[in-house]
DNA sequence: CAACAAATGCAAGTAATTTGCATTTGCTCG
DNA sequence: CGAGCAAATGCAAATTACTTGCATTTGTTG
């Protein structure tokens, strides 16, 4: 996946995990390179079991630790390479950041789980309210539930 | 606390604890009552760890197991009174709902953990994104996060 | 106040995540 | 290119938050 060219333009775009991995000064693993190129190439916020079922399958990426997982997880996170995404069903899921992908959130079928990006981000950081004057730092965690048309569909 | 008049005007108000537990269909038992009443009184979205050490520490109220905390909280939540906050830290929180307080967030401190209450809510769940449409009965949760102006001044 | 369902307490069970520790694996130098 | 060392991994066990099963107690209602 990473052809040609051997030492050209910087700034690496996408799917260029060794050198993402490098830059963060961690060691180029095994799973970590695999997990960090999952999370690249499919969608969607993954819980750490999630991700631990897709190595399982996969035949090209060796097996990997479900601890691993955890481990290179909140490695990532801390790095600010993933974001965690809380759907308030008790597993915590993460998603790449960059990429591409700006800050955004989701909404999540109550019925069915499935969780779908929503394309703007309706809050503003710096001038929501007064009393959160004073607080550094600040950002915010936000998700949207709600009954998917398929699954309302059915409960008719 | 709930005074005087015996057979007044109803349309109970604040700390009518026993009123509401009979007007949702509870037995109006001796955990329970304790329990609803220090949410009414006390402030601020409470874990139910943190509810059982107000047990504890009461010497009105009898004692409490955990488990019977969790489930009244179920109760209370699946009726209404209540309404689930998830400050991402693992543990579930609870807050009065009725009671004078409108739907709101918080903005939690990262380092100390402490929250305080947003007076308004910047999100009208029908107005926000087009592909949301199409989804029932939508609602969302939201925190923000940051560094309190105490935690801040100590970091320097 | 008898009777019955609902609520409680205690013990045990789950699910998600974390920690300890011995072993392995990248990376750096010589 | 091979030693040396810290970082990373795997396995087992621990922890945390919460749930379930079941026997006992307690409100409520006739």
């Amino acid at each position: 996946m990473a052809p040609s060219a051997p030492g050209s333009k910087h700034t690496h775009h996408d799917a260029d995990a060794p050198a993402i991995l490098r830059d963060a000064g961690l060691k180029v693993t095994k799973p970590r390179l695999a997990l960090l190129e999952i999370m690249i190439r499919d969608h969607g916020p993954f819980t750490a079991e999630e991700l631990h079922e897709r190595f399982s399958r996969s035949k090209t990426s060796g097996p990997c630790d479900l601890v691993t997982i955890y481990r290179c997880l909140s490695k990532f996170e801390h790095l600010g390479l993933i974001t965690r995404c809380d759907f308030g069903d008790g597993s915590i899921r993460y998603e790449i950041k960059s990429v591409g992908h700006a800050h955004h959130h989701h909404i999540i079928c109550q019925i069915c789980r499935k969780a779908e990006p929503l394309p703007d981000c309706p809050i503003d950081d710096r001038t929501i309210d007064l009393p959160k004057l004073g607080y550094q730092e600040v950002h915010h965690r936000l998700e949207f539930f709600g009954v998917c048309p398929a699954c309302y569909k059915q409960k008719k």
